[in-house]
RNA sequence: GGCCCUGUGGUCAAGCGGUUAAGACGGAGCCCUCUCAAGGCUCAAUCCCGGGUUCGAUUCCCGGCAGGGUCACCA
């Protein structure tokens, strides 16, 4: 057979460079030993989440701390898939969490000599390869419909054999020369199919940076390089993208390593060198008691976008993610409170083998510690971004008043620097927690212990003598004298000695107070907090919590 | 079902032939204390099972089992 004629026939593009030229046009690239070539390549099939930032968060670290390069490319190859806007969507979110490209799609950058970074802009490239494995006689036209590849399936899963396009079951394989250009004259659609040369029975050792010693098979299957649209799929897009962009360590998910025989045949058949594999584990989320990895589909509150709204803070969730990337991070960043995160040593070696049940406690407890070690006039920043995103038209105006929410910021979160309180774990959250300082948003149930007779008491005597200028120590004193005043022990050793003798302690008779001022049984300093919010909307509001029981 | 990956407390996990089997989150308790938060201290809780190899296995080997992944003209 005629094969020069036949990849003619097949790829009759006539701007088609030669394979060789490209080896010209994408050359090595300049970087000192050791230097990581890492990519993300999302398809623009929606949102990205966390499992997603996982990935990306490994290749960006592999990349910038080795001295290499990280970009993006973009697989947009399933037309079918596409959704408006997923770009803009993964780089904006990335970029939300820190995580930033030193080229490729979108980035603008100087370095971007080894585009273009959508696959479909790459047609020509593949095509160029494809011809060339035809001409090769490493690759044949198929011409099967979708119904006789799922009879072929159906047959096969019917005597319990191995599915898919190999060996006998690959009819067009032996196609004749004839019968080919009869099919092509008849205008059928074909698909460019891999000739495979393996041979499932034969077994060896391949070396993952993440699993060790894995051990595969060849690959026997002749899987499809372009698709009847002409063009490619994954894995022939994945061996020419990865070959030419000089990519140096592939860092993907585990569910690839099932198809990693197909890209040693392929990587091979085309003459190139692979790259070194790193298969992450995936993140999983809990699913009626049983592990589930995260899905785009069935989890999008896992979206980043998610995580935005709520308000998490960016750099904890990141740091959320290293600790699962790399678990003495953790202990590092314990021995290195000050340190950037990002002067951790990561080590792609590191990384675990199974995969992780996400853990929200741990990474509220992470954005809990973030926050806490914000200043207030920072703090204030950060959740100042969230309303204006997030946020209602009532919380932008309270947070018009800078000086008046940082003030409430030095109490919530504590003023000097060595006694941190950790009340605020998210914006949303925190946004909310701060509520009760503005009148308009203040809706307390008052929910008191007492009878009627002591709260008004309590809380009647007390704005009598509230004094805003009164200090801690003079302000409590006041508490406990209206706390006695009303048959609570004025202190709690007293009441403890002998509890029968009161009505409660003065740690009670406070409650009353607390509960009249914010609405709640707990809060952080009360004095702090009336003298935010100054005499005359303190005694109002132990006012309205009389006339309210 | 075939093939592949994984298997240490509830969760994330150190460990890499001999350890009282780290640490973190979560949980319980105590202290502190006007409540809460924070902080300090303490406690409970783990090597999937069965065979080997070995003086000795969480660690090495084999076999089960369990969980996950994958079997497309999707990535």
């Amino acid at each position: 057979m005629d094969l020069k004629k036949l990849a003619a026939a097949l790829i009759p593009d006539d701007d088609l460079i030669s394979p060789e030229k490209y080896e010209e046009i994408y050359p090595a690239r300049l970087l000192e030993k050791g230097a990581e070539v890492t990519r993300l390549a999302p398809s623009p099939t929606g949102f990205i989440h966390l499992g997603n930032l996982y990935s990306a968060l490994a290749d960006e670290r592999a990349a910038h701390t080795t001295g290499g390069v990280f970009y993006l490319r973009i697989e947009d190859t399933d037309l079918k898939r596409k959704v408006d806007g997923a770009v803009e969507s993964v780089i904006r979110s990335l970029k939300y969490f820190g995580i930033k490209f030193d080229e490729g799609a979108e980035i603008s950058s100087k370095l971007n000599y080894y585009g273009p970074y959508y696959q479909r802009q790459r047609a020509k490239i593949y095509r160029t390869f494809a011809k060339k494995l035809i001409e090769e006689g490493k690759a044949y036209p198929c011409f099967c419909t979708e119904e006789e590849l799922a009879a072929i399936r159906a047959a096969q899963s019917e005597k319990k054999l191995t599915t898919g396009y190999y060996g006998a079951f690959a009819k067009c394989r032996n196609l004749t020369e004839e019968q080919i250009y009869e099919n092509l004259a008849a205008g059928k659609p074909y698909v460019i199919r891999l000739r495979s040369s393996g041979d499932i029975s034969r077994r060896f050792t391949f070396r993952d940076e993440i699993k060790g010693e894995i051990s595969v098979t060849e690959n026997d299957q002749d899987i499809v390089l372009l698709k009847s649209d002409g063009i490619p799929t994954y894995h022939f897009a994945h061996a020419i993208d990865d070959h030419f962009m000089r990519t140096t360590l592939v860092i993907r998910g585990e569910e690839w390593l099932s198809s990693l025989p197909v890209h040693i045949e392929l990587f091979s058949a085309l003459g190139f060198r692979m790259p070194r594999y790193a298969h992450t584990c995936s993140l999983m989320k809990s699913d009626g008691g049983n592990k589930r990895k995260l899905s785009k589909r069935k989890d999008p509150e896992l979206s980043l976008d998610y995580y935005r709204r709520a308000g998490y803070y960016p750099v904890a969730v990141v740091k959320y993610l290293m600790t699962l990337l790399n678990s003495g991070f953790e202990e590092w960043e314990l021995k290195n409170p000050l340190a950037d995160w990002r002067d951790f040593k990561f080590k792609v070696s590191k990384m675990g083998k199974s995969g992780a049940l996400f853990d929200l406690d741990k990474l509220s407890d992470i954005s809990r510690t973030e926050i806490s070690m914000l200043s207030p006039g920072e703090c204030y920043a950060f959740l100042k971004g969230w309303t204006e995103e997030f946020g209602t038209e009532k919380d932008r105006q309270h947070f018009a008043s800078e000086a008046y929410i940082v003030k409430i910021l030095e109490l919530v979160m504590g003023a000097d620097g060595k006694k941190r309180r950790k009340d605020i774990e998210r914006a949303e959250q925190g946004v909310r927690l701060i509520d009760y300082f503005f009148d308009d948003s203040f809706s307390p149930v008052y929910s008191f212990r007492y009878g009627a007779d002591t709260v008004k008491g309590v809380l009647g005597r007390f704005a009598e003598i509230y004094d805003p200028a009164d200090d801690n120590s003079a302000w409590f004193a006041k508490v406990k004298e209206v706390a006695a005043a009303e048959g609570f022990a004025a202190e709690t050793s007293e009441y403890r000695k002998d509890p029968s003798a009161y009505i409660g302690s003065v740690a009670d008779a406070a409650e009353i107070l607390r509960i009249a001022v914010t609405g709640s049984a707990n809060s952080p300093d009360l004095c702090t907090i009336m003298s935010i919010l100054g005499k005359e909307r303190s005694i109002a509001r132990l006012k309205s919590a009389m006339g309210a029981v």
